[in-house]
DNA sequence: TCTAATTGTTCTAGCCGCTAGAGGTTCAAG
DNA sequence: CTTGAACCTCTAGCGGCTAGAACAATTAGA
């Protein structure tokens, strides 16, 4: 029987973090000792590292949440799942387009730039002006 | 003069948006109708594009507020609007490389998996798992 | 066995960058 | 002068945690 603090140790998650997971229900409530205090056996030390890899590979908490229930139940298709990932996939491959479209511009505001004041600054021109941009980059943030 | 929802139009702001750039003190307060509705006029639409687009090149509001500060002060140094951006390309560039190694597992949980039910879904299973993945991927989300 | 340090508990609030909604007021066109 | 769109303030919520206060339980050493 671990308590929180080993749990979190042997999963790389902070206590906080699965007090967290356990009250949007992504982990149930455990067994407790007398004084109230929370103890996890192994299969919480599965379901939290299954939840942290998912999270190491982008995976939002709903989605997770998906992929948990498939996988309670192993006799339900395995398309649903495989969508799942499909899906974080896609949002990867735009989160990337986007960021090197980012860094593209980037770059050619850093390298036009050959210092002085800030009033002939190339980063700030840029800035201001978007018409100096040669991608979109619409979206906000990437 | 414009009303924040014309200045929300030519700038692509939401009329919220705004009003919280003000409220953290992006954005100047501006002047009002007797009936207390704001107004703004070309400083304000240039101080608003200059905003949204360095948030479009991923710049976070802060250091936005920064850069802000430097264009307003034509003679100091292009070096700390430089260094901001050079700072921006950093992360956008660590970034890319997360996103990049979690493109590679993802394709390869995918890839592998051959359909079928739950119970041997390859995708599951490598979020079990994770000795199965090539990569460290400690970061979350990236 | 007692004590002190560590770890646990709940609860609340904050992070970023907005976004949405309620409930009310002002403005501009017809 | 009426209508209806756009404005106003205020509050709360999103995701995914993270931090802190104030207190209780556990555990290791003297």
């Amino acid at each position: 029987m671990l308590t929180i603090g080993s749990l979190g140790k042997k999963t790389g998650t902070k206590v906080q973090t699965i007090r967290y997971y356990e009250q949007i229900g992504l982990m149930p409530e455990p067994g407790r000792t007398e004084g109230g205090q929370r103890r996890y056996g192994d299969a919480e030390v599965d379901r939290l590292s299954f939840i942290r890899h998912s999270r190491q590979l982008g995976f939002p908490l709903e989605a997770i949440r998906e992929l948990l229930d498939l996988s309670d139940n192993p006799d339900r298709s395995c398309h649903e799942a495989d969508s799942i990932a499909r899906r974080q996939l896609k949002q990867v491959e735009l989160r990337m387009d986007r960021l090197k479209a980012l860094r593209t511009e980037l770059k050619r505001m850093i390298h036009e730039c050959s210092g002085g004041n800030t009033a002939d600054c190339k980063v700030l021109e840029v800035l201001r002006d978007h018409s100096e941009c040669l991608t979109d980059h619409n979206e906000i943030g990437a």
